[in-house]
DNA sequence: GTGGTCTAGACCACC
DNA sequence: GTGGTCTAGACCACG
């Protein structure tokens, strides 16, 4: 796991990232046990607490099961995303590709990447 | 101009979201001066200072020219993305991508967001 | 027995739960034998030590008696909640009441819940 | 606001639940700002963190808006509660009235209760 | 062993 | 001033 603690994007947000790009990548499995919080936050070289609020908000979002008898697990099924969060995403990404097109970037620039990271992601088992 | 102020995102990243996107779609023309920072300030409803960090993070974009005569305008010519940047973007689209894919999103509801948001921004005058 | 391994309430507490319930359905009749702690814990899948701290607050709520001879079994007769016990419930509920009338349950969505969990009771061998 | 350190009802879990318990009998209204974190906790006499977590739980519920500008308020407007949340609330009751039916409390103490609750909480401007 | 809660104290970004 | 993050270290409940 590869943390970047001179970002300015929260470390528990970081470790979050991580987990969700390694199931889309296939290589998190559904129902796969994560590290402790404990391990996960000597092996990353952060404190406990960091991680335990990065293993919650997955909690939130659907991604893992928290288990006191066998600690954190990858769900077996996420659930679809709400309309409400989607549109949310789609506004976000709206600004960011104004950005981008703003200096220069082509929409075929754009939809290539896209391509390529959806192939990165298929070719796993599907939900 | 739109701002949420429940929102995480700060006041002044908003701001600047809202020219980003006003200039990507035409409202906003190269050359066309912006209102004063006390203008601005005072319609949005916020603090001076925030309208003011919103300009420099504007004029650090290059978006913008920053003159003590005229005031602030847009700038004439943007300059393209470095690649560094449009690197950081497509590590950011990443992670938000394996988000969607995970939770059901498919390519195709990806490519027909970009195809429309594309299609916003085109039809002014180029670059 | 339904446990859910995934919730925070604690196994032990789901399994005195499911007994309640048991009981009050009418599924589990006074004096019945309960199974042993071991076939129990065999059954459920858990550890021994989770089914004996189950029992052993069924017990001390007066609901089952624990005989070594002839293991668990349901009382003949439970006693009455004292009105401490009660207060205590009521304020839980208060809280709970509060909460979804804040988000739009009316009361006579909460009275035919109540409604139709006591007939659900009704209809067995009376205390 | 009344907090029992030694229950085992966590403290930030007591806090939310009287701050939704003010709110339905109408004592906190819509768009009131609440203390500041540092605030209540150094009135009700715990850590910072505390609060914190007992916010960020109401936030997550739709209860208050978090706004750097100005702290936290009580949201305008709640949001009606969802099917599967209702659900769950209502297989918890489910449990609860079991007992206490086992334990000899009548449909009617129970409605009663509800009839009371209810009425506390009526008599407030409306949703 | 696991996660959950709480404390104490620090630093930061935003306004 | 506000909330947000992180650290360090403690104790607890569950299994």
């Amino acid at each position: 796991m590869i943390i970047d603690y001179k970002s300015d994007v929260p470390i528990y947000e970081q470790v979050c990232r991580e987990i969700i790009l390694g199931i889309a990548r296939g290589d998190l499995q559904r129902g796969q046990a994560l590290p402790s919080v404990r391990k996960l936050a000597e092996e990353v070289g952060v404190n406990l607490h960091t991680i335990h609020k990065a293993y919650n908000q997955l909690k939130d979002m659907g991604y893992v099961n928290v288990d006191r008898r066998v600690g954190v697990t990858i769900a077996d099924q996420f659930g679809d995303l709400d309309e409400k969060t989607k549109e949310n995403f789609y506004k976000d990404w709206e600004v960011q590709l104004a950005d981008v097109y703003n200096r220069g970037v082509t929409k075929s620039d754009v939809l290539d990447m896209i391509e390529k990271f959806y192939e990165s992601f298929e070719g796993r088992e599907k939900r």
